[in-house]
DNA sequence: TTTTATAAATTGGTTAACCAAATTATGCGG
DNA sequence: CCGCATAATTTGGTTAACCAATTTATAAAA
């Protein structure tokens, strides 16, 4: 079996059904910032769940910087106040999704940062990286065959070479969706690609010559036509 | 025991380790996207480590897009092509935490972008909440207390009435480290309470008055102080 | 009473056995 | 050789038992 389209896990629902409890639970017992929760054993049989669900839960909690576990020690609370454990944990349970149009716009706000910083910081192995992706990106553009990798990738070196790690994971997190709306949506069928050789190029060039305001004013107009396709798709 | 710092699980390592042996099969099986890997059980066997760190591991290339495991099926690459996947796991190992001077770009960032959106798209609902939240940050800062939280939760609002996601996700994902370095530095000590109370009106009054351009310049005057603390901080 | 050494209990992490669903192999009938 | 029902296998997910480190309780010694 080959996976064609895009399934989800729907433990979501018990996720966040934990969650809840664990919210309930800080307020009722009054737990404060530092203090421990009870260990998962306890969590799961007063929940009535698998240990299990309660472990990912907690994993899930961690990531948001919620919570944070000892070995053999247990699970504490964030040293960041009740007051915003609650209202972050609210947003997390109605965290929704991201869009299409959501991630485009999200990619867009981020590259033209990414690609200012880079032409004021890269360094010089920066520079030969974005120019190995541009390279693999062309060949791959000239002999007619699908690019969208190739084109993301040399996205990501940029990304890279902006020497913000926090963007950077942004980026990362947000390209594999891309991909998939991209060829979902065909996006890149067009013959575009000879005209992205162009900007990346120039993009390159800009980035190379340590001149921000041109990078960035480039980057521009090559989202100028993914910016409108965004606001077209998001009608469908 | 109460928590006091922050302690890092060190299973990053074995991750990594797992992330690059799962690549290698890959280009040495020239898996294509679509394939399945081989069941976890043979990884952990291949591999000589526990079921469960393959199980983790899997997981942390699903959040990034790279696989997606089907119950009762098996774990499939994702069809984002193979050129794609070695240049975002090469990009996933590598990638590092985050810094606070990172961390706080990013913020500055995304938050021009959410206030100047949610000048355009909140509802009367959003409006409440951020109405909300600066009630509960005034009152909290005029008393003289600790009122990052509250600070924060403002912010959050606005970003949860920006109607995208993707960066609303990403505002929670950074919120707890910033507010965890922010005590840390002491970036909010300062009888600044007043003055964040004046800015912080002033960026509602925009939003309510759905003026992105002055919304934008209020934010941005509001982040100057932290914006030189940023920069400042980095050395340290 | 305080201190310290020792044992019991608790903890998150790990391992292995088990489960139900999905896949594959098998073999019968045509 | 093909079609199809059935059995055997494989799969990710779940459960429970186990582990080593930590914490807490206990009591002996000062």
């Amino acid at each position: 079996m080959k996976l064609e389209g895009l399934a989800v896990n729907d433990n979501k629902g018990i996720q966040n059904s934990i969650i809840s409890k664990i919210k309930e639970l800080i307020n009722y017992k009054n737990l404060e910032p530092g203090d421990k929760l009870p260990s998962e054993r306890m969590l799961s049989d007063k929940f009535n769940v698998s240990r299990s669900n309660v472990r990912e839960t907690i994993q899930k909690l961690e990531f948001y910087g919620i919570l944070k576990s000892i070995p053999q020690s247990g699970t504490f609370i964030a040293n960041i106040g009740a007051v915003a454990i609650n209202g972050m944990v609210d947003d997390i349970l109605r965290l929704e999704d991201p869009d299409f149009k959501s991630l485009v716009e999200t990619r867009i706000l981020l590259e033209l940062k990414t690609v200012k910083l880079a032409s004021l910081r890269r360094s010089e192995d920066d520079l030969k990286n974005i120019k190995e992706a541009l390279d693999a990106y062309e060949s791959k553009a000239l002999s007619g065959e699908d690019a969208v990798q190739e084109d993301l990738l040399f996205h990501l070196a940029i990304a890279k070479a902006s020497g913000n790690s926090t963007i950077n994971t942004f980026m990362l997190t947000i390209t594999p969706q891309i991909i998939i709306d991209f060829e979902k949506y065909h996006v890149c069928d067009k013959n575009q690609a000879v005209i992205g050789i162009k900007e990346h190029t120039e993009i390159y060039e800009a980035i190379k010559e340590q001149n921000p305001k041109l990078a960035k004013q480039k980057m521009k107009d090559h989202f100028s036509v993914l910016y409108q396709y965004c606001y077209k798709v998001e009608s469908v």
